[in-house]
RNA sequence: GGGCAAUUAGCUCAGUUGGUUAGAGCGCCACAUUGACAUUGUGGAGGUCACAAGUUCGAAUCUUGUAUUGCCCACCA
């Protein structure tokens, strides 16, 4: 006989389990060839190959996890494919400063490409190892028989076939624009992955010419010879559009030219300004519009060139405040306003100070039309927007979908080029000025460009490249599209919607129909984790993170696992704390403890029969059939919340503070063994440890790849639970009387129900209070007499509420059924008004109208059956 | 500036097609406990469902407006 633990030990179970489920090969779904299952994948959102699991991670684990077991015991081919993401700029940094403060002042230039490429791969490959561990730890039932790297060398293949397959489509181009550049990290940095950051500065305005223009970066300003006015501001009529003059500018004089463009704004400031267009969005633009000179006068390592004069090699933030000085000695500062306000872009990697340059960059045209959809040539924005509009792919919460139209848009070229050697290098070739894409090496002499991809071109491949592609593997033809794409919300642009770009792209050319061809049918966004003052977690303030590690150390990953799902809904951020894991350890505990109990009391010759069924055994099978039902209905549609709440309900309340706890005065064996079984299958994709647990000591099967359960329409005892339903009620009703009266006597109220509803059944019953009444009185002081104590604590209750019990349940069940009445004639009468409005019975579907006059003909026939019921009471 | 949301008990949050008396967990108060479980049980207090108007027999739920909070996008020299 092992020894009963008082608690459920998280950690003495869950390694253990987590070995036995992988050895048994339950979580390799559809390997076996001529499947007949319907095919279900998830593949899983790469975590960052830098670092350790956080909340997100764990969220994302814990409801995919969910998904996979649900859908793997409801028989499905569930797969779900595990993966590492190589995260160019964010890995190349962590170890560029690692390496940093190992004594390697520069590593680029310490190492050269090859040795910092090298450093990096093994940084990645050990904490690869780490990230595998602790995906592991969450009980994430996924396919590591398929595990995928975004920076494999399969993952390079497709990365290069797809590029080239762009190219030559002319999706992709090369060309000088404005890009976001990180002098810090030496790279360009994508629109997204931009911060504003609200900084106050100092606000200058100078006089240039006849004009007064101000800027808050003076440095930029050596070579501004363009002063741009709006054409309708009438301040400056007497400027004509091309006219141009001398002026004293920072480094002697210049010639001004003036250009009208409806860009300017003329409420802002003077109204007047001068342009940057090497350094400037907006100004860029203004300038390709009128065709103007553009030079560069920040270099591309944030320092002055040559334009600059005597300030040419200085930073930024020296040079600063000696222009200003230059220009006030010069007579030209007009005024300086110290409480400006304006927004810096910071690297959103990085942290470092964005500069706009002119650079030679790839692109993504998002404009061309190039890809075959519905009969139509369409370009990769319409087809972005077609997926969704149409609900090929459904994106949940439902709102988020409005968020997904308006940033398309607003989408511009996507810029995939990036200066980092972490990556996938881009496959172009260059020989004496001669440029070719090729996905292998043309040959010997050709030099490969030394720039590599934007991380999410390559992520934006994930579903599919996990299946082969471009290879026509049967995974591919098989399980593509994937079903959901779970992630947070914050990156529905970064990844989602690229991903649904590429795949649409790519697969489409491989000929693949359009519905086949999207990345995934459904997305669920989840939300993020937030301290519980409601602030992000951040690494700058370590005391406001919660480290998942850690707390299932402390509470079991079943806890962690719970406390992330319930009270989280889509798209929306939750809070949490530790005791709210703590308090999920609880109801792991008693999982524990409930099924320990129940196990000790089981006897071997019942069975499930409905004639040994007493009216409690019939409640909470009837209950349990709705419990099924309303768990599987809310899995189907990602109420992953409501349906935990459901069965922990259920579970605590219903089953173990009722029933088991009935069961202690008369038991049903089998129903007990029963409803544990069937509980336990529905708690196990929330909770896979601790109900693996429990199942494998009432059974020789694992519970991971058992079936999902199904109602039984056999023990629906509707009409019977009813009248316990009632019985309820009335104890209910005598619970406040003794609120009121202040009887000091209180026992589980179930074992009155109990009695009450079985006294009038069962004569024995009646022995015991007999016998118990002529001890005279019941009141027993706390350290009074020892009296039969498994009959005493019930009786005692039943023997003073039992007379009540009759006058209120006479009386509420007369309030009861009038206040029925008159619901009920409410809504009959609003019913009779749908069905005379002329406009309703013209517009409506017949099977509608059928619909309503049920309603009404089943609510005036229970009027009707009330109305007697109430007389025969009165 | 444009957009998306949120506002329900002291705290954290559920509440999906409008329907009896608005729920849970934590916290608080009282009591119980030789029990499978103090990681327990029972009961209680605590809510103008942000505010206002409207639709409806009936609104936390639908409409409009107001307030507050959060987020996203764009960004102006």
């Amino acid at each position: 006989m092992k020894e009963i633990a008082k608690a459920y030990e998280a950690s003495q179970f869950e390694d253990e389990i987590y070995k036995k489920w992988e050895k048994s090969g339950a979580f390799s779904g559809g390997a076996k060839a001529n499947s007949k299952k319907t095919p279900f994948s998830i593949m899983m959102p790469p975590p960052n190959a830098t670092g350790t699991l956080h909340l997100g991670h764990a969220t994302m684990l814990a409801l995919e996890d969910t998904m996979i077991r649900y859908k793997r015991m409801a028989g499905f081919d569930a797969l779900w494919i595990p993966g590492t993401d190589h995260a160019a700029i964010a890995t190349q940094s962590v170890v560029e400063k690692k390496l940093q403060s190992e004594g390697i002042k520069n590593p680029r230039e310490e190492l050269g490409r090859e040795k910092l490429l090298a450093e990096i791969r093994k940084f990645v490959e050990k904490s690869q190892g780490t990230i595998r561990n602790q995906v592991k730890k969450m009980g994430s039932s996924c396919d590591w028989t398929r595990e995928k790297y975004t920076f494999s060398d399969e993952m390079n293949e497709s990365v290069n076939e797809l590029f080239k397959m762009m190219y030559d489509d002319g999706l992709i181009y090369r060309g000088g624009r404005i890009v976001n550049w990180d002098p810090k990290m030496q790279t360009t940095v994508a629109d997204d992955e931009i911060e504003y950051v609200e900084e106050k500065a100092e606000f200058y305005t100078f006089k240039y010419g006849p004009f007064e223009i101000s800027t808050s970066r003076p440095e930029t300003k050596f070579g501004d010879k363009y002063v741009v006015m709006h054409p309708d501001d009438k301040r400056y009529k007497k400027f004509k559009h091309g006219d141009t003059f001398e002026c004293e500018w920072i480094n002697g004089n210049i010639t001004a030219t003036i250009i009208k463009d409806k860009a300017v704004d003329p409420k802002f400031g003077t109204g007047v300004m001068t342009i940057t267009p090497w350094h400037d969005l907006t100004d860029f633009e203004i300038s390709q519009r009128h065709d103007l000179d553009k030079e560069q006068v920040i270099g591309y390592d944030g320092k002055l060139l040559e334009i600059a004069g005597e300030f040419a090699g200085m930073k930024i933030s020296d040079a600063r405040p000696k222009i200003v000085a230059k220009l006030a000695e010069k007579g030209l500062l007009v005024k300086v306003d110290e409480n400006y306000i304006h927004n810096t872009a910071k690297s959103y990697r990085g942290q470092g100070q964005i500069e706009p340059q002119i650079m030679e960059q790839w692109f993504v045209d998002v404009n061309k039309k190039v890809v075959d959809w519905k009969g139509k040539k369409l370009s990769v924005k319409e087809v972005l927007q077609d997926t969704v509009k149409t609900g090929m792919i459904n994106i949940i919460p439902e709102n988020s979908e409005k968020i997904y139209f308006h940033w398309i848009d607003n989408l511009r070229d996507w810029c995939i080029s990036r200066q980092i050697w972490w990556g996938h290098r881009i496959p172009v070739f260059h020989k004496n000025g001669e440029m070719k894409v090729s996905v292998t090496s043309p040959g010997k002499d050709w030099e490969q460009d030394p720039d590599t991809l934007d991380t999410w071109f390559s992520s934006g491949l994930w579903t599919f490249s996990t299946l082969g592609w471009p290879k026509k593997t049967e995974d591919l033809m098989r399980f593509t599209p994937s079903d959901v794409l779970e992630t947070g919300y914050d990156i529905l642009f970064f990844w989602v919607a690229r991903m649904i770009l590429m795949s649409t792209y790519a697969l489409r050319k491989s000929g693949f129909s359009e519905e086949k061809s999207i990345p995934f049918k459904n997305v669920y966004l989840h939300g993020l984790i937030r301290d519980i003052h409601g602030k992000k977690m951040s690494k700058s303030r370590p005391e406001t993170c919660i480290d998942p590690l850690d707390m299932i150390a402390k509470y079991g990953t079943d806890a962690v696992r719970l406390s992330l799902m319930i009270g989280s809904t889509p798209g929306n951020d939750m809070r949490l704390y530790e005791e709210k894991i703590g308090g999920y350890r609880n109801f792991v505990n008693k999982i524990w403890n409930g099924s320990r109990f129940v196990m000790m009391n089981l006897d071997e010759n019942s069975s499930l029969d409905p004639k040994t069924f007493s009216r409690a055994d019939k409640w909470i099978l009837t209950r349990l059939n709705e419990i099924i039902k309303k768990v599987t209905k809310s899995l189907d549609n990602y109420q992953f919340s409501e349906a935990g709440t459901t069965i922990y309900d259920f579970f605590w309340g219903d089953y173990c503070d009722w029933y088991v706890e009935m069961s202690k005065v008369k038991k049903n064996s089998a129903v007990l063994k029963h409803v544990l079984e069937t509980s336990l299958k529905l708690m196990h994709p929330f909770m896979p440890f601790v109900t693996e647990a429990v199942w494998a000591d009432l059974n020789s099967t694992l519970l991971i790849t058992e079936s999902w359960p199904e109602l039984n329409k056999k023990f629906n005892f509707e009409s019977e639970s009813e009248e316990l339903e009632r019985i309820i009620e009335v104890v209910t009703a005598i619970r406040s009387l003794r609120a009121e009266s202040k009887v000091d006597a209180t026992k589980k109220i179930h074992a009155i129900i109990y009695a009450h509803e079985d006294l009038k059944l069962v004569e024995e019953k009646s022995e015991i209070i007999k016998r118990l009444a002529n001890l005279g009185e019941l009141e027993i002081s706390k350290d009074g007499e020892k009296i039969d104590k498994a009959i005493s604590t019930f009786v005692k209750d039943i023997e003073i509420y039992l007379p009540l019990a009759d006058l209120i349940d006479f009386e509420v069940e007369k309030i009861r059924i009038q206040k029925e009445i008159e619901n009920l004639e409410n809504f009959l009468k609003s019913l009779q008004t749908k069905l005379n409005n002329p406009g309703f019975v013209k517009n409506a579907k017949p099977e509608v109208i059928e619909q309503e006059e049920n309603k009404e003909r089943e609510a005036s026939q229970k009027i009707e059956k009330l109305k007697i019921q109430l007389t025969n009471l009165q």
